[in-house]
DNA sequence: AAAAGCTGTCACAAAACTATACTATTTATA
DNA sequence: TATAAATAGTATAGTTTTGTGACAGCTTTT
């Protein structure tokens, strides 16, 4: 279940928030300043941060601020009407979404399931094959072996990455020219057995995970 | 493999999502408006559609609206930056994903994988025969006999999934050499029973399924 | 502009595969 | 059981397919 920081130095709100909040099952942790605030934030995952703008000590903003060099936990700043309205709107520091005080709880809990829910799903999941010390981080384009980056050429990349993506499948000649090369490419047919070779070199220890399909193209082999 | 509709009105953006869309082995249909995209998204059965907010004639929620009256097709949208208010509100359509104008092709395929996998829940059907201990993995041309890697021969694969493929028919000797030499072999009559001897050979433990039919060809037996 | 790097093509070498010829065995039938 | 027909087994030469190094035309970097 989802954990929330409420950060808010009237210990009245931080109990109502605190009540609705944990009814609504979520796991419920409290700050009463922007110092605290930070300190929590930085040293525990949070999936939300609820705040409030005008606090003693360090006010919102400028806890928002800090917290926003390392962690990009989602936040909801609280703030009294017309406060600091446009700064808010703004939406330069980050802040997914505000409420203005009073608020109803019902309505609080409505934008804190919402952000929630639109953060979890848009989250970036990692996209990364490995096997054993192989280990091939599609977004990043980087491929490493036991530690070490493997340089590879555009090419290499391209049809490694084709063909890791459909690892455990018999991939044809044709299907790998015209996937990884494009279907209008009509050039030598020993273009691809070339590129293997470079591939196969490139992933030294681990050529063997391209396996020849006499008579058929190529299968990635990994585990 | 997965069936994605791209609907947005520029041409070159359509191209670059279906260029990387059909790399990562998705098959990619194109619409340039709403109205378009309502007819083929209720017409065809999609896995995913991708479509812009801004369109001429019939806009991105309008559509998806239309859409989910029907199909619950999941959606990712695409917009401008800055549009903070059409996020929201296409959360509220039931959107699966938002991805903001202008995009990373890389950053779009993994969100468009994630949600994917997330509505499939990675089921992946695998074109695979077994027998006791002999499992026959079309897709990915492997062989296993007890879990032991059986190499064959192109001809031999060819032959044997075309057996397998038929199993418990009675396949004539014509048959057998049309449809796996093509129909315009015309060498030796030995040259099946050679190929089936290999078979055999290959099939150790298991090659009694491959029955001989006397004065007609052969069938394979499996249970 | 020079240097370095990437791609596609080619020729040749190496490996793997296949068809065929030939012999042996099995099967059907008289 | 003898005989012919059909299928099984074996060896191998010739063919097909793949691996590899060299290289030239391009592109990108420096």
């Amino acid at each position: 279940m989802s954990r929330i920081l409420v950060v808010d130095d009237e210990f009245g709100i931080r109990e109502i928030i605190k009540k609705y909040a944990s009814f609504e099952g979520y796991e419920v942790k409290e700050a009463e300043d922007g110092m605290k605030a930070i300190d929590m934030a930085l040293s525990e995952d949070f999936d939300l941060i609820v705040m409030d703008v005008m606090m003693p000590e360090l006010d919102g903003f400028s806890a928002c601020k800090e917290i926003r060099k390392h962690k990009k936990t989602p936040i909801i700043m609280l703030s009294a009407r017309g406060e600091e309205y446009d700064r808010i709107h703004g939406f330069e520091l980050g802040v997914d979404d505000y409420v203005v005080k009073p608020f109803s709880p019902r309505e609080l809990m409505m934008r804190v399931s919402a952000v929630i829910k639109r953060v979890q799903g848009t989250r970036e999941e990692s996209d990364v094959f490995s096997y054993k010390g192989l280990v091939v981080d599609f977004s990043a384009r980087i491929v490493t072996i036991d530690g070490e980056r493997v340089n590879m050429t555009p090419k290499e990349y391209d049809l490694f990455f084709y063909m890791v993506k459909n690892r455990g499948l018999a991939l044809t000649r044709e299907t790998l020219i015209s996937k990884v090369w494009g279907y209008d490419f009509f050039g030598d047919d020993r273009t691809l057995d070339t590129h293997i070779k470079l591939l196969r070199k490139s992933l030294g220890e681990y050529s063997y995970c391209v396996v020849t399909l006499r008579g058929v193209g190529y299968r990635f082999e990994a585990e």
